[in-house]
RNA sequence: GCCCGGGUGGCGGAAUUGGUAGACGCUGCGGACUUAAAAUCCGUUUUCCGUAAGGAAGUGUGGGUUCAAGUCCCACCCCGGGCACCA
């Protein structure tokens, strides 16, 4: 071998193997013990950048550890290619979201081939491309029928100057990114996915999805959110329809004093025609961004109506208000108002001086860190007090009571709700899956028929900025109706991205399939293992639990839940913030690829932080991972150099070389033990640096523990293979092996290797360490804790004390309390 | 505002079930090699006191439980992710 390391060279040489070999591309082998390694796809933006190196690279590793595991294992790539930021730089460099999509996918696969990930690129997926798209269209007409997707009105941004609507992300302060002017809610038609259907099912699965980690299944699980409450219907004076308001806590009903509507609720509506200043105020409300963040955090207003409610259970008149924190979008568009209870209704009855009356009480008398001149007091641990006929009962005995009460009467209903809403998919942009609906004057929304998919959306128009460029396309609006063959229009918005991958995983297993997927997603789906970041942990993540179940109950896939175990792996740091171009703070691994090689840089990514935490990069740390790996290199040539010493060494061995053996071994169990059960793949590589650290300090005295040094440096080699596999490939060979490294077991631990003749325990006093002594390894309790209080050092501490306990845990430590 | 994480030396991090705080790496400092530099190698690096042996303090802050707390409990501060049209 040659005495430098050169990692263009030996990387080149590795992937040039791995290609001619075919070694990743995979069938449908039967009996094989399939392994579904997946990473969620990158949007092609341009160039790989850390986040996207590091979340592939573990993916990789585990890939790879899988398959030295003497697993069959998948792991496929793909493009999630429709989105905004290619209408931006449409913009910007005036041409075709298409064309820089596609020059984007051609450079990033090849920076992706340089750093040696072992995809199955005959898998490859691009959801911008017909031959995929046109399975979501035919699962949105499946549903169509299914009457499991509906047309309703929802809010958008709404940009009064570029006339167009804006994502959340496009608006920045209240304002358009691009024209600056004040944001406008506005409601237009739609189209919704029913996930609440599947509301119950995708919070049941999360209790038995141990493979996840529980942050996730806890944020799902809130995301969903789902309650017990009632709907309570208040007479309205003056009107004939009642107003219905949900409530999780009916044991504050005698608590409220005031109800509130949206701005757009046809009663504050209604109200505002002859009332100039409440009309103003409604025209007011409009004027606001509409995501939760800035709706929950913006100041809260309000208006009376001059309307009175009449309480269901009193008779009492209590004041209805328009408030700019209800949307008409959510349950009823009304609430009501407990302010002693309630944080938010506390700040806005104070605000506007509305009564504030007591009705929960702690046990056993009134007081008790309550104040309601300072805050509500929100506590269910309480009794009903001002509640009439409730008054000593506690949550559950008031929520039954009352819930009775009121359904007696017919002016309540106990219900099930969820925060989950159903999920908006219609989006008004060009760059996007069309959606396969035509609108009929006679027939109304007609679906495209089956014969008639995909509908392909026409690529190469120019995007201006101000409205899909689909709108004004005559040749692809003007279409006959599917039913009646009348002119009718198409559809012109486009889905969410969020609907292309929600289902990319399926089409992997059969990507060539005339149908969303045929029996080949029955080998390999669930997959096995899913990396991806965890600002994916709600929305891409519930989405893709849901269109499994789609599929599922199309006939699609016998499976429940699509990703057995979960890695949210952390972002990439510099400086403490997240690298993006917006702060200037990137750094480009093409230009460390170039200088270190592939094998430095996947090295650093894994050995810098557990995949699950941030990662704060560090020039400095990737020369370190390059100047471990020339060490590496160095301890191989210097071996081989004596002389290749195969098989197992025997029991000549100097006590260095047992020594070394027994590290090598712990490494081994260590290492197994990181990477598959804990996924700590910085203590793996630790490890390893240890071992070798060990070896390279080690100075063999005969065969034997030339052996042993041959066996440390195989075990190195085979650990570090999954994360540095171009520099495995070739110090395998060197070490004398004809098979290449990739098709190289994961070492076994030597158990007899493992054994030691003594131990170390920690001598403490009052439990402050005071000393350590060596024992041997059999030694009894009684002889070590003797040994221990004759210890030089601990005799300082408990002479002329008398000892009133001794702690001694095994193989461990000795505690001596005086 | 709400939900979920996180906070440990000069820096990234380790400490797996309540049992040795600081593994491994980086940086810095000292040395070897070299005409010189780079590269490489060796030593050292939590802080304070001490020549040393050793001692004291120490894991965001303040309390608590325990023989023993980075780890468990209570309250708080700060940072990050998500909040339904960024992906």
């Amino acid at each position: 071998m040659d005495s430098t390391y050169d990692p263009d060279r030996i990387e080149s040489e590795a992937q040039t193997y791995w290609r001619e070999h075919r070694v990743f591309e995979v069938d449908e082998k039967e009996g094989a013990d399939k392994f579904y390694c997946l990473t969620m796809f990158p949007y092609p933006s341009g160039k790989l950048h850390m986040g996207h190196v590091r979340v592939l690279t573990i993916s990789d590793v585990l890939a790879r550890f899988q398959r030295m595991q003497g697993r069959h294992v998948l792991q496929p790539m793909g493009w999630d290619a429709f989105g905004m930021p290619a209408e931006n730089a449409a913009i910007k460099n005036d041409l075709a979201p298409s064309d820089w999509t596609y020059a984007n996918i051609a450079h990033m696969r090849g920076q992706m081939d340089r750093l040696g990930f072992a995809y199955d690129w005959s898998r490859e997926v691009t959801t911008c491309k017909p031959e995929y798209y046109r399975w979501e269209q035919w699962l949105f007409t499946k549903l169509f029928e299914k009457g499991l997707v509906y047309r309703q009105n929802s809010v958008v941004n709404w940009d009064p100057v570029d006339q167009t609507v804006l994502a959340n992300e496009q608006v920045i302060d209240g304002r358009g990114w691009r024209s600056g002017a004040l944001v406008e809610r506005r409601e237009i038609p739609q189209w919704f996915m029913r996930i609440t259907e599947y509301a119950d099912e995708l919070l049941e699965e999360l209790d038995t999805m141990d493979g996840w980690p529980t942050s996730v299944r806890t944020m799902q699980r809130n995301w969903i959110g789902r309650s017990e409450g009632i709907d309570i219907d208040f007479d309205v004076v003056g009107h004939d329809e009642p107003l219905t308001v949900y409530t999780t806590r009916p044991d504050t009903l005698y608590g409220v004093t005031y109800l509130a509507v949206a701005a757009e609720h046809p009663l504050a509506v209604a109200a505002a025609t002859d009332n100039p200043a409440l009309a103003e105020f409604l025209e007011e409300c409009q004027q606001t961004a509409s995501s939760e963040a800035h709706l929950e955090t913006m100041p809260k207003k309000g208006m009376p109506l001059g309307i009175d409610v009449v309480h269901p259970l009193t008779g009492a008149r209590v004041p209805l208000w328009v408030a700019n924190f209800v949307l008409m979008a959510y349950g009823t568009g009304a609430v009501m108002a407990v302010p002693a209870h309630d944080q938010r209704d506390w700040e806005f009855a104070r605000q506007y001086g509305l009564p504030i009356t007591q009705v929960i009480a702690p046990v056993g008398g009134q007081g008790d860190g309550i104040d309601l001149d300072r805050s509500a007091w929100t506590s269910k641990d309480g009794v009903c007090v001002n509640s009439g006929p409730y008054d000593g009962l506690d949550f559950a005995g008031a929520f039954a009571a009352i819930a009775d009460a009121l359904e007696k009467d017919g002016r309540g209903r106990k219900r099930v709700n969820y925060r989950l809403r159903d999920w908006g998919v219609s989006r008004q942009r060009y760059w996007g899956t069309p959606i396969p609906i035509i609108y009929c004057d006679d027939c109304g929304a007609v679906p495209v028929p089956e014969g008639d998919l995909p509908v392909v959306l026409p690529e190469g128009l120019k995007v201006t900025g101000a409205g899909s460029p689909l709108t004004t396309l005559d040749e692809f609006v003007n279409t006959p109706c599917p039913k009646c063959g009348r002119p009718a229009r198409r559809e012109t918005d486009t889905f969410d991205t969020f609907v292309e991958s929600s289902w990319y995983f399926a089409r992997y297993t059969s990507p060539d399939a005339m149908a969303m997927v045929d029996d080949r997603e029955k080998y390999w789906m669930p997959v096995d293992q899913y990396i991806g970041g965890v600002e994916h942990a709600i929305l891409h993540l519930l989405y893709a639990r849901f269109f499994q179940k789609l599929m599922r109950d199309v006939g699609l896939s016998d499976v429940d839940e699509p990703f057995t175990r979960l890695l949210t792996q952390g972002m990439v740091l510099k400086d403490g913030a997240k690298m993006s171009k917006n702060k200037g703070n990137t750094v480009d691994p093409q230009t460390l690829v170039d200088r270190y090689g592939a094998d430095t840089v996947r090295l650093f990514m894994i050995f810098a932080a557990p995949p699950e935490q941030a990662l704060e990069w560090s020039d400095d740390g990737v020369a370190g991972a390059s100047r471990f790996l020339k060490r590496l290199w160095t301890a191989v040539d210097t071996h081989v150099n004596e002389s290749v010493q195969s098989g197992r060494p025997s029991e000549t061995l100097s006590d260095a070389g047992k020594s070394l053996r027994r590290k090598t071994h712990e490494t081994i169990a260590k290492v197994s033990d990181d990477i598959e059960r804990r996924m700590t793949f910085n203590t793996a590589v630790a490890a390893v640096m240890e071992l070798t650290n060990a070896i390279g300090k080690f100075e063999p005295h005969g065969q034997a523990d030339r052996a042993a040094r041959q066996e440390a440096l195989e075990a190195t080699v085979l650990l570090l293979s999954p994360v540095v596999p171009h520099l495995a490939h070739t110090l395998w060979a060197a070490l004398g092996y004809t098979e290449a490294v990739i098709d190289a077991p994961w070492p076994a631990v030597d158990d007899s290797a493992l054994t030691r003749d003594d131990m170390e325990i920690v001598l403490q006093v009052n439990g402050k360490l005071r000393g350590r002594m060596n024992v041997p390894a059999d030694a009894s309790k009684e002889a070590i804790v003797a040994a221990a209080e004759a210890d030089e050092n601990v005799q300082r501490f408990i002479a002329e004390k008398v000892i009133r306990k001794t702690i001694y845990v095994p193989g461990k430590l000795v505690n001596l309390v005086v």
